[in-house]
DNA sequence: CCAAAAGTGTTACAAGTACACCCATGA
DNA sequence: TCATGGGTGTACTTGTAACACTTTTGG
């Protein structure tokens, strides 16, 4: 490392900025916030959620700064993705950006996403079918579609795209959304079940053209004991 | 995002680091690379080798630069671990750290480490028994050896803890080392040689007292080919 | 009564786990 | 000849995968 003299004012330093990949489920596609950008450069573009990072803030604070001044939302799951510290990224200059990625319920956060974006136009995308990004904000949403598939079959972080009490359908449909391939209804609903953090409410779907469907719900405390115990959540 | 105007000068700017866990194997212990810090602050301390971004470099340009000024090495498998960016990390001010952490085969690069560290003393420690360390390192050291635990299990990273050729022994050793539990060595060896990426060798250990075992190696070809194929390692 | 999704078990096969002895070599 | 690690197979248990019909409900 360098002398402290030198570190106070001898080395240019690159910029550091957070970018968020906001992912939602809403019973179909897996959806993306994207921010379309009001000043150049990509202007008129759409981008992540993101900004620079303040001196006397944390980065995890940083992102969710962001999240709740560009989206307005707050309380979501929110992990360090990964840093993208490319030289020619920004045009601009040096911009080193440290991607967070949130996953959320798309239900629950849509009315505050259209409250609280004021002049700004943010809008959800299906992840398939996105439109072209800034900088190389399509390289940092793809890095966190891979992140969720992996980790989504050892952890149990799909919940955090469902509402508080979901079927075991729109569980297995999450899951066969992001992990892009068909999955058994017997066979997923028995592994589930014997794994005994998901557990079942007294309630009932409402409102359907069907037969309801129990509701379940994702038991954290369970989840917790059982992991100290040495189990392990795989899909 | 802010206006260009404002980008160039307007915000004060944390200070970019890398810092590096090279981790290596012995055929006894997990070890980490340390240097003694000759500056304050904490100076006389262990700390890992790291040092500033510079403005012309990518992120893993500069973590391999300081593993090639600080330790030598060269030709290393490196992957970006975690980005640490608490207020309070340096006693300076604003430091952020992007750190990597690095495989390698212990008895390979101990030599140029030794050649190369001039002035400077870096040294190897067990994992399990590292001194106190400067900033924050425990903690990254820490993430580090979590990662490996974590990755070593679905990913074929552990041979780059190992000579080129290695015996089935020292396989399973390295695996029991990082996962900190005992193996069938039966189980171990059906398993490991039916996934077809280990394969022999026409050579054996040499210089032992006792029979000499056979030399496998790692066909990073057949593991690619395998993956694409739908293959997935998994110990 | 029809459409649409909910809910439910069994069997076959694959994979994982537990376990003990003889072999080759150098000292 | 002894100490040290190398090398091997089988039985049991557990988990995974494939598979189809009946039930409930609202329209």
């Amino acid at each position: 490392m360098e002398p402290s003299l030198a570190f106070t004012y001898e080395y240019p330093r690159p910029a550091l900025a957070v970018d968020c990949v906001v992912l939602g489920f809403d019973e179909e596609d897996l959806k993306v916030l994207l921010i379309q950008r009001d000043i150049d450069p990509f202007k008129g573009k759409w981008a992540l959620p993101g900004g620079f990072v303040r001196m006397d803030e944390g980065l995890e604070d940083a992102a969710r700064r962001e999240l709740r001044e560009e989206a307005g939302m707050k309380d979501v799951f929110l992990e360090q993705l990964y840093t993208f510290g490319d030289v020619g990224r920004d045009p601009r200059g040096r911009v080193v950006s440290v991607a967070y990625y949130a996953l959320c319920n798309l239900k629950e956060h849509e009315d505050e996403v259209a409250a609280s974006t004021d002049a700004r136009s943010a809008a959800w995308f299906a992840v398939a079918a996105t439109p072209s990004l800034a900088f190389d904000h399509a390289r940092i949403l793809d890095t966190a579609v891979e992140r969720l598939k992996g980790k989504v079959r050892y952890q149990p972080i799909g919940f955090e795209l469902l509402p508080e009490r979901f079927t075991l359908s729109q569980l297995q449909h999450l899951y066969e959304t992001v992990l892009d391939r068909p999955l058994d209804k017997r066979n997923f609903r028995k592994k589930i079940l014997s794994m005994g953090m998901v557990v079942e409410t007294d309630e009932i779907q409402q409102d359907v053209a069907h037969r309801a469907a129990r509701l379940y719900r994702f038991d954290e405390q369970k989840y917790h004991r059982l992991r100290k115990k040495g189990f392990n959540f795989e899909l």
